[in-house]
RNA sequence: GGACCCUUAGCUCAGUUGGUUAGAGCGUUUCCUUGACAUGGAAAAGGUCGCUGGUUCGAGUCCAGUAGGGUCCACCA
């Protein structure tokens, strides 16, 4: 067996175990008869992503399930993939051809497609290299990008399906238009931001009587060409006079009619609103209300046309806004400006502000939107926390028609086909579901001569919403079958951000229950079973990472610098449930201390004796001689039996930080600090090594498969040098049993362990930490052979008395004797009143001190202990253990008081 | 306007159905290179749990109110 080194060094360590796996095809998922399937779909990063934090930590987690599920015996499968991430992707290919001075219009929709797939296979995807240095368990070979000419016909036969099951339509409607992208949005792209601007005040003067006006407040002067009205309210007694009169509009000026619509709110401004129904979702209603015509005075592109009259057109919206105002000014229509805020849309990824413009687009009803909602309500899909659930109930309840379409070229193409001829924009309804006109298919029309594709390609969600469908094979039989998706499906846990609830994890539901399995039950047609939502990354200052921000660290230098494993370990234990994260890189440092601290016990262990048949936990168990257990043989194996439960329930919980805390603590606290330490007396005396050592074995080997979900490498490598592969080839062939399972095993072998000498343990730690604390105070922490004096009672003496090697030991002690009576500084500790030798070098007025202080906290504590013991209605109504523990420490308070009074006396 | 979250040690956070003296990591102070680990060990200082009231024998924990910070949804020009 290698010896192993002083410090653990990951990198190598990292390559070594990865290409280990890849080679053994330890990660794929396959049906396994016999056994229960696990399965997690990788939320598919963009194919322009590189590896963030928030992807880190997501990952982390995802690969922390599977592998602890595989350890569990379930057959896994994770299933990784890249989303073709429409509008960023063409944006970025976009400006790659402007720094040639091109556009996309330059090359043509072909040439451009290819030049994006030319970009897809050079740069894109090598998120997916950074998370295999993370060391993800995903079945590689099963990669899906939802480009891949599979995923693709299954999107466009989704999209046939729905437009023949009525959900889908074409209708020309006010929609969120980015005037950078040159797209339509859905109303989920669109970020309301508080934008300081002004409000104008504008007069429109009445037609038919001259001097008088009507005031109207706008925020958007440049549209004033495109007004076709006035509103009012239909009760508001200081319009009721003007409704049905014209007033003349002061740009562009033409006679434009009053009306009165219940829309207006009186109290607002002057109570009078412009309508533009070419440029406002609200007056665009009104309009239509109104039988009023649409006046468009702006381009696709944010610049006036000529509609917008000579002094406007062709500007660009935000210049003309200003030059707007100043033609108002000029003629005194403008009555007055001041500042204001209002809440702007912008177009989330480009971060324009976006329009609202009428134009033709696709539609989808969502379907099974009822079941959506019943299903998280009666809990056959579990969000954690839970409290998102409410979330996504409340945007269900309001849900709006889903505009699909978008007018990029990267995309999935609408599998719609246009008889030559045909006027698109005059279809009707019917028209649209004449076969003789319209064609929808994911292979098209057999005589493609004849007809005209729709332009327009599929919004990015429209593809990813049949992810856990797709990723599965489906809708394809044969794919279905190689893939599992009998077995796989319904997939166990999502794991995302709840920013995507509405984007991605709602849409997922609702393609799932109406596609997966038609006419089975519901419980067959979930995507998944549970939805685990990170919280999001922040820095120290609680700002989100953003790349503008720069503030966002990058993972691979913190893996070079921590090891994956301890960017792994860092990043789950800050990362509580439910909350957002404020990043610190001294808990990823954290992390890697850990996993040196893990390998030098480790490594001393090895030093410690030779390895024994480490094969399997019950041939280290038959190396075990219960007869010869002392306390801290029971205390540890108790603590880690407390330790698997406490794991158990935390992944039950989806409490990831817990468990990775309660590891952290047993391990460095109960096992280094306490039994590596007695450990060291026990393995001087040979009756006690073999089984000391065996013990060792023993709790090593559980942590390392408690611990190896989350620092999968250095576990992997551990499990190696101390060969308790057995000959198997990995840690990931091993089982995990669970915290009744390794009890049972340990009382078949009459290793159960005996919680009453477990908690002597606990005494004997709190007998170190004061006998330690009382050199510290006397200036001997450095000694290793301190003299003690002990005045205990014979029972606890016993206890001493039979511990001593390791006690003498651990407080740095040469001798601990037993005495009637003794002098100089003292402590009061759980076995009697232990005084160290100080060879009368003591300051008997610190040590007064010390011990007057005590004191003060000791009564301090009993008052408060006596008022409630004297308390009949504390004494009738508390449960009888608490009584019983109130009354026992008061016990012992009592008679630590008196000591500490009488040492106090002894001072003089 | 509606919904939700947070406020506990200098900092970042735990604290599970209410129950003995509220914890961790980092930071700070003092000490220690003893044969697993200085990426370490030992000891210590540090908190009226945002505030006010209520329920209870008992509240960091439950309820009501309030202040501050944050998120999402809907938006009136």
């Amino acid at each position: 067996m290698p010896e192993i080194t002083k410090s653990y060094e990951p990198r190598e360590v990292e390559r070594k175990w990865y290409a280990a796996w890849l080679a053994s095809g330890a990660f794929a998922g396959r049906p396994a008869r016999g056994r229960q399937g696990y399965s997690i779909v990788m939320p598919p990063p963009n194919v322009t992503g590189v590896l963030t934090m928030g992807h880190v930590l997501n990952n982390t987690i995802q690969d922390i399930l599977v592998r602890r599920a595989r350890l569990e015996g379930y057959s896994t499968v994770w299933i990784p993939g890249l989303d073709h991430a429409g509008i960023a992707t063409q944006t970025v290919v976009e400006r790659e051809l402007r720094k040639q001075k091109k556009t996309r219009h330059d090359l043509g929709r072909e040439a451009f497609l290819e030049r994006v797939w030319a970009w897809r296979k050079e740069k894109g995807g090598v998120i997916l290299e950074q998370l295999r240095r993370l060391g993800a368990s995903c079945d590689w070979d099963r990669t899906q990008f939802t480009m891949d000419p599979e995923y693709s016909s299954a999107v466009l036969g989704v999209f046939a399906d729905l437009f023949n099951k009525g959900r889908i339509y074409r209708g020309k409607r006010m929609v969120n238009w980015c005037p950078a992208s040159l797209t339509a949005l859905s109303d989920e792209e669109v970020i309301m931001k508080p934008v300081n601007g002004t409000l104008y005040k504008v007069r429109y003067e009445v037609v038919d009587s001259p001097g008088q006006f009507i005031q109207v407040a706008t925020t958007r002067p440049e549209t004033i060409p495109g007004d076709v009205a006035l509103a009012v309210h239909p009760d508001d007694p200081r319009y009721a006079g003007l409704v049905g009169r014209k007033v003349w509009r002061p740009l562009v000026r033409t006679e434009i009619p009053v009306v009165a619509d219940k829309a207006v709110d009186p109290a607002f401004g002057s109570g009078a609103l412009k309508i533009t129904p070419a440029h406002d979702k609200v007056d665009y209603e009104v309009g239509l209300r109104h039988g009023l015509p649409v006046v468009e005075v702006l381009e696709a592109d944010g610049t006036m046309n000529l509609l917008a009259g000579p002094g406007l057109a062709r500007m660009e919206r935000f210049a003309a806004r200003k030059k707007a105002a100043e033609l108002l000014k000029a003629s005194g229509a403008l009555v007055g400006e001041e500042a204001y805020q209002n809440n702007v849309g912008y177009s989330e990824r480009a971060d324009v502000p976006i329009e609202p413009r009428l134009t033709w687009q696709w539609w989808l009803r969502y379907p099974k939107v009822e079941e959506a909602k019943a299903v998280v309500q009666s809990g056959q899909i579990r969000f954690h926390p839970e409290r998102w659930a409410k979330v996504y109930l409340h945007w269900l309840e309001n849900i709006q028609d889903w505009c699909i379409s978008r007018q990029l070229w990267w995309g999935h193409r609408i599998p719609v086909w246009y008889r030559k001829g045909v006027d698109r924009d005059s279809l009707t309804e019917a028209d649209l579901r004449d076969p003789q006109k319209v064609h929808v298919s994911a292979a098209g029309p057999s005589d493609p001569e004849d007809w005209v594709q729709e332009d327009d390609v599929l919004d990015t969600w429209a593809s990813s919403w049949l992810w856990p469908l797709t990723t599965l094979g489906w809708p394809d039989a044969a794919r279905m079958k190689e893939a599992g998706f009998d077995y796989f499906y319904p997939t166990s846990t999502l794991v995302t951000g709840p920013d995507i609830i509405f984007f991605w994890v709602a849409r997922m539901i609702m393609a799932g229950l109406e596609l997966s399995r038609p006419g089975e039950g519901v419980d067959r047609r979930l995507p998944f079973r549970d939805v685990f939502f990170t919280g999001i990354i922040r820095d120290a200052q609680g700002r989100k990472m953003s790349k503008s921000l720069g503030n966002s660290p990058d993972p691979l230098d913190l893996m070079d610098r921590y090891g994956a494993d301890g960017l792994r370990f860092g990043i789950v234990s800050i990362a509580p449930q439910g909350q957002d994260i404020r990043f610190q890189e001294d808990r990823i440092e954290q992390g890697k201390n850990f996993c040196n601290k893990l390998w030098n016990a480790c490594r001393f262990r090895q030093m410690s004796g030779p390895a024994g048949d480490n094969g399997s936990p019950h041939a280290i168990m038959s190396r075990i001689d219960a007869a010869k257990f002392d306390a801290d043989d029971h205390a540890i194996l108790d603590r880690l039996l407390f330790a698997t439960r406490e794991v158990d329930r935390y992944f039950a919980q989806f409490e990831f930080s817990a468990a990775a805390q309660a590891l952290y603590s047993f391990f460095w606290n109960d096992f280094c600090d306490w039994y590596v330490e007695v450990s060291k007396a026990k393995l001087q005396a040979e009756e006690t090594k073999a089984t000391c050592l065996a013990i060792q074995d023993l709790v090593l080997r559980q942590t390392l498969l408690l611990l190896h979900p989350f620092i999968p490498f250095i576990t992997e490598e551990l499990w190696s040098l101390l060969g308790y592969d057995g000959g198997r080839a990995s840690i990931m062939d091993g089982t995990l049993d669970n915290a009744s399972r390794c009890a049972t095993d340990l009382g078949i072998l009459g290793a159960k362990p005996d919680q009453a000498l477990a908690a002597t343990v606990e005494r004997m730690k709190s007998f170190i930490s004061q006998a330690r604390a009382l050199k510290a105070e006397n200036g001997q922490a450095g000694r290793r052979d301190s003299g003690f004096v002990l005045i205990a009672p014979d029972r606890d003496w016993q206890v001493v008395e039979s511990n001593m090697a390791k006690l003498a030991r651990m407080a740095g002690a040469s001798q601990i004797v037993r005495a009637e009576k003794a002098a100089g500084p003292a402590v009061v500790t759980a076995f009697g009143t232990l005084h160290l030798d100080t060879s009368g070098t003591a300051d008997p007025a610190t040590e007064r001190a010390r011990l007057a202080k005590e004191l003060e906290a000791i009564s301090r504590h009993i008052a408060s202990s006596k008022a409630r013991l004297a308390n009949e209605a504390f004494v009738s109504k508390a449960p009888a253990h608490v009584l019983e523990g109130a009354r026992r420490q008061m016990a012992e308070l009592s008679a630590k008081q008196a000591e500490l009074t009488r040492l106090l006396a002894g001072l003089g």
